[in-house]
RNA sequence: GCCCUCGUAGCUCAAUGGACAGAGCACCGGACUUCUAAUCCGAUGGUUGUGGGUUCGACUCCCACCGAGGGCGCCA
């Protein structure tokens, strides 16, 4: 929000510089990290550093003594109230009262678009939770669909146009295993509700028997025959069963806050992918090794000429000619660029374990000559395990299903609203405890680094307190009930004329980060960078609350900080909103 | 055997290569005639796995080791 001023400040600087015969390097600025002090900071080590050349030499002196004499020269500069050399760091403190204005005035112009950047007219994908049809979807799969929804969030607030893609795996060994057990045991059975946890104990009764009687394989691989030919009961079966599962998801995506632009289906991309094998064949990119009673196989670390195994080597082809997830994947990523040939990045959103086989991937289609394969990027992040490292797999039993945990945190969070807001409707209660108790599930899936394993535990997801969405949710709650003491009207533009307090600057110095963070959060495509900004916001309001009046303070201080109070709720709401999460009236 | 990730307070996690490594939970002690206490304030808690190296400066980068997890031609 202070380039101009930043820009000014770092001329100065490089004039100094050429006038000392000093390089004249990147001034790299932070926020000064002193809690209740409002500005900006650089340290000039690394020009002292430089300024020695090969000499050694006291750097902390040779910086302090730049920065003081820097501070000297600087001393005049309106946009600051205050410069000073700290310990070879140049210190620039705003003028609270003109930005404190500046930033307010921003936000309420700007409204729920405070904080996004400039639009960008560039095109990106983001694929993300492809659950598998005829499954349950348990805890485990919220990972993927959380963040890739963040993502696209994050994306399309930095500027970015965001296809939000889905890949759903509607075909498979799985589904052939359902489809068996339902027309075998189950024929005509339909339940009317609660469908997504119905069609995941079929399958899971599929996996049952076959391991009590592991002759039974034999049916099944009848069953993939029948598929093959395209039997008409099994292709009808299989359409009317699918549709199940994905009405299922779609109730599931809505109660969550995701939503799709576009469906890409795994059952579309068996046989592409396989014309693309044969088109590997012919570029001499593939080998063929059936004839030896091997697959079809892409030997990428002997194409690329690498002395070291790095890519090793992928199978593109069953040597029964069958396709792999391989084969459907090379398929998958052509498409999404026939699609939207001004894609500037395809990302992938899925677990850590895939790594080397999307890389496989997009070398084999660098090698096919494909130009935009270099712009996909796999966006790996780690499983969500049960205490004792227990990973979550539909056909250990070892799941926690998302219906369940969506009930039990909804209901928790009812019991807290009931009492607390007992003059809302029924409809009205249910529907906070739904944006908290899906806020409480969607935060810690957001707010740890993608690389480490989260733990899934059923008492600390149903903790409301503390790092948690709630307590952001409150803070916007609580910002709202102020506004809506003065029935919203928010006063008019005005200067602070009064000292400001700790508290005031602190929370208008974060609010002022915002774009920022947001930039950063989408270059970096870390979500838990507005994780952090949100609940800092948060606190920040909270002890703005507890230590400044507003309604009862007298002017000016009761009009500025309304404003204050306003903006506050603006940009938690909008955090909140980039992390999906509602923003709910009361609590 | 090769490759990838992680290791920070009792627990769960933060910290653009820069100022005293910060939060939450738990535990202990306080605060509701005042805008919603799902809140706030205070206290306790650290040789950042170990050993080297690079750098003016390392939780952060490099190397080795230890510990945990994951991946390596026909699963997805």
């Amino acid at each position: 929000m202070f380039e101009l001023e930043q820009k000014q400040v770092e001329e100065k600087i490089h004039a100094y510089c050429r006038q000392q015969g000093l390089p004249v390097i990147e001034i790299k600025w932070t926020w000064i990290p002193f809690n209740g002090q409002w500005g900006i900071s650089t340290s000039f080590f690394q020009l002292a550093a430089a300024s020695f050349g090969e000499k050694k030499g006291n750097v902390a002196a040779r910086a302090s003594e730049i920065a003081e004499n820097l501070a000297g020269s600087l001393a005049k500069l309106p946009a600051f109230e205050k410069i000073e050399a700290v310990k070879g760091y140049l210190n620039l403190y705003f003028s609270t009262s003109a930005y404190f204005q500046q930033v307010l005035n921003s936000v309420l112009e700007e409204q729920d678009k405070f904080g996004h950047g400039e639009r960008l007219h560039q095109r990106v994908m983001v694929e993300f939770s492809h659950p598998n049809t005829h499954k349950a979807f348990h805890v485990g799969h919220l990972r993927s669909a959380f963040l890739g929804d963040v993502l696209a969030r994050i994306l399309d607030a930095a500027g970015y146009e965001v296809i939000r893609a889905n890949y759903p795996g509607d075909i498979g060994l799985h589904v052939i295993k359902w489809l068996w057990n339902y027309l075998k045991f189950h024929k005509g059975e339909k339940p009317d509700a609660d469908i997504t946890r119905w069609m995941g104990s079929i399958y899971a009764e599929a996996v049952r028997r076959l391991e009590q009687d592991p002759a039974l394989e034999d049916e099944i691989r009848e069953m993939y025959n029948r598929w093959d030919r395209r039997d008409p009961e099994v292709v009808a079966c299989w359409k009317e069963t699918r549709q199940w599962s994905l009405d299922g998801f779609n109730a599931m995506y809505n109660l969550l806050g995701i939503h799709f632009d576009r469906y890409y289906f795994n059952s579309m991309f068996e046989v592409p992918g396989k014309e693309m094998v044969e088109e590997l064949l012919q570029k001499g990119i593939a080998d063929d090794e059936r004839p030896e009673n091997g697959a079809v196989v892409v030997k990428i670390d002997e194409k690329l000429g690498l002395k070291e195994e790095k890519y090793r080597v992928m199978v593109v082809l069953r040597s029964d000619g069958t396709a792999l997830y391989a084969t459907e994947d090379l398929a998958l990523a052509r498409q999404k660029f026939l699609d939207y040939p001004d894609l500037q990045k395809s990302f992938y959103v899925v677990d850590v374990r895939q790594s080397l086989h999307f890389q496989q991937v997009f070398k084999t289609l660098e090698l096919a000559g494909y130009e935009w394969a270099t712009r996909c990027q796999h966006l790996p992040y780690e499983l969500v395990n049960l205490p004792g490292n227990v990973v979550m797999a539909s056909r250990e039993g070892t799941v926690v299903l998302l219906e369940d945990l969506i009930r039990e945190a909804t209901d928790r969070a009812l019991t807290v609203v009931q009492e607390k807001n007992r003059e809302l409707s029924a409809e009205k209660q249910l529907e906070i405890a739904r944006a908290v108790g899906i806020g409480a599930i969607r935060f810690p899936m957001l707010a740890r680094e993608s690389n480490k394993v989260v733990t899934f535990d059923w008492e600390s997801a149903l903790d409301f307190n503390g790092q948690a969405a709630p307590y952001i949710q409150y803070a916007y709650v609580r910002a709202n009930s102020i506004m809506r003491k003065i029935g919203d009207r928010i006063p008019p533009d005005l200067a602070p004329t009064y000292e400001l307090t700790q508290p005031e600057i602190t929370l208008v110095d974060l609010i002022s980060r915002m774009p920022d963070e947001i930039q950063k959060a989408a270059r970096d495509l870390r979500p838990l960078i507005i994780t952090n900004q949100a609940y800092e916001l948060a606190r920040a309001f909270n002890d703005f609350y507890t230590q400044c009046p507003v309604l009862s303070a007298g002017e000016p201080a009761r009009s500025v900080r309304l404003r204050l109070v306003a903006a506050s709720r603006q940009a938690i709401a909008n955090s909140l909103a980039i992390l999906g999460i509602t923003a709910p009236q009361a609590m």
